[in-house]
RNA sequence: GCCCCCAUGGUCAAGCGGUCAAGACUCCGCCCUCUCACGGCGGCAUCAGGGGUUCGAGUCCCCUUGGGGGUACCA
């Protein structure tokens, strides 16, 4: 059997989108799976959009998730060079080639001829085409022009009449009639490729078995298989994903929202919780109700029939919660090495227990930068109305609130020591002397620590949290307000 | 406008002619509990509409509607 060759080819215009990167993954997978090779190659081949610096967000982000390419840019292969730039030669060598088989002709227009074309073809209503101008030019007619230097471009030549069709692994067959197909640049006038042009070249040079891309090329596939045909090519497995779209039913894009991959990663988003949770936009497993995967594990199940046809929904709201469950799976050590950052941007205050911190945060962290929310009041003590300290459930009201923060305010006093049994042991007993709920007590001081409706932790964590000091200091604060 | 694709709850989705139409997120109850969170239990909610085919249709076909994509010397 012949080995499955994926490749995975973005163009360097910017970040690593959420859409982009699932189409990496599930690149990755399809060859994975039946123990493929996973190529990277970079689409350069529009200047204008070139980005500085992409080039390495495609790399960070790809060694970051775990999709390690066997052939690519930055460790070589049998079939490069695999940037697109540096194939210039190799595509006008192509072009040339298609010219002589007939599948491709010289094009002199200009942009102007061009322009009132399109205008045309928007007051007639109709689909801008390329009406063939240049097609009826001799063979002496271009060869003149070319030497004379005039501007070129290479126009593919499509059949007027008949129908092209093309399968598709996930879509099925397509059929469309060749007089809607548009006869479009190959060769720019700059030397480089387009893409219509440049991903049949180099799949095929690169022995590229699956074609894995978004499902917006869909309508252009039959022109490639056109181009495959003139060359003489085997034509590949076409995989086309169906898009993934923003909350509210738009294409995502990486202008609006945060859509791309770095902005969850620095919110505190875990490569492996992002990845799991993309996978499953799209495809589905089948047949279990298993929906956490490593992605050893997705390498293992992926297949081709699991995949949808139709778009799917980022829903931010659910990787969150996935991405929570990835954070409460790791170990408290773990938690805490991940958490460190983010304390040492929040907090400065000095004597904060912060490994109690995380035994605290732990549970209720579904994104790192959820941390910010949870230990403000430990900076400061925030500005809160004494109503904060009636509770229903609690049984707590002003008065009975007052009581026991000053109750709290003198057994507290005595006490040295940080260590929660012995807090406890002073506190209970005092509930018990008092005659009330554990809630009476605790609600005030909890509520006179935080100024928050909610913390983490109740109480006692928050006064071993805190400190003697600083957890006196509230306390008496707490007082002063409901006198 | 034209061409192509898609259509199960708010979202992700299983289903592949015959089951009370799975499961997950969200939301809402209850339990646990020194708040919240975690965890446990339970609940609300879906086959877009209309025609066919068939003994029988979420599953097959057609139309309508809705959504998406394409329509560049961008990918």
């Amino acid at each position: 059997m012949k080995e499955i060759r994926t490749r995975f080819a973005p163009s360097p215009t910017g970040y690593m989108h959420i859409g982009n990167l699932r189409t990496a993954l599930y690149t990755y997978l399809i060859a994975k799976h039946e123990g493929g090779k996973f190529i990277l190659r970079i689409e350069d081949t529009d200047q204008k959009r070139y980005v500085e610096g992409a080039v390495e967000i495609i790399y960070n982000t790809l060694k970051l998730v775990g999709l390690d390419h066997d052939e690519g840019p930055d460790i070589g292969g049998e079939y490069g060079p695999y940037v697109q730039s540096e194939r210039k030669d190799i595509y006008l060598e192509y072009a040339k080639k298609l010219v002589d088989l007939g599948g491709a002709y010289y094009c002199f227009c200009d942009k102007e001829r061009l322009d009132s074309l399109r205008e045309k073809a928007e007051e007639e209503k109709t689909t801008f085409r390329y009406d063939g101008h240049c097609k009826s030019l001799s063979k002496e007619e271009v060869q003149a022009k070319l030497a004379a230097g005039e501007p070129y471009v290479i126009r593919q030549r499509i059949p007027k009449t008949g129908q092209t069709t093309f399968v598709d692994a996930v879509y099925g067959s397509i059929t469309v009639e060749n007089s809607e197909l548009d006869e479009g640049v190959l060769l720019k006038s700059d030397g480089l490729p387009t893409y219509n042009f440049a991903n049949v070249i180099d799949d095929n040079l690169m022995k590229i078995t699956h074609v894995i891309r978004g499902s917006e090329y869909l309508s252009s596939a039959p022109k490639y298989n056109l181009l495959y045909d003139a060359f003489g090519w085997d034509i590949p497995t076409y995989v086309h994903l169906p898009l993934i779209m923003k909350e509210g039913g738009k294409k995502l894009s990486k202008r609006e929202g945060d859509a791309s991959f770095e902005d969850y990663y620095n919110k505190g988003f875990l490569p492996e919780a992002i990845i799991n949770y993309i996978a499953l936009l799209g495809w589905s497993p089948g047949g279990t109700e298993e929906e956490f995967f490593s992605l050893e594990e997705l390498v293992e199940n992926f297949e081709l029939k699991g995949l949808n046809k139709s778009p799917a929904v980022f829903d931010v709201n659910k990787l969150r919660w996935m991405n929570g469950e990835y954070i409460r799976k790791k170990s408290t050590e773990e938690f805490h090495a991940m958490a460190l950052p983010y304390y040492k941007k929040y907090i400065s205050a000095k004597g904060i227990d912060l490994e109690l911190l995380s035994r605290l945060l732990h549970t209720r962290v579904d994104a790192l930068e959820d941390i910010q929310d949870h230990v403000d009041f430990i900076e400061k003590l925030p500005e809160y109305d004494a109503t904060l300290f009636v509770h229903k459930k609690m049984k707590t009201t002003l008065e009975n609130s007052l009581d026991s923060l000053k109750k709290a305010l003198e057994i507290l006093n005595d006490l040295e020591t940080r260590d929660a049994d012995t807090i406890h042991n002073t506190l209970f007993p005092a509930i018990k002397e008092m005659g009330i709920k554990n809630g009476q007590m605790l609600w005030p001081i909890r509520t006179a620590l935080s100024g928050k409706q909610s913390s983490p932790g109740g109480g006692t964590d928050l006064l071993i949290l805190l400190g003697k000091d600083e957890s006196l200091r509230r306390i008496q604060k707490g007082i002063d307000k409901l006198k």
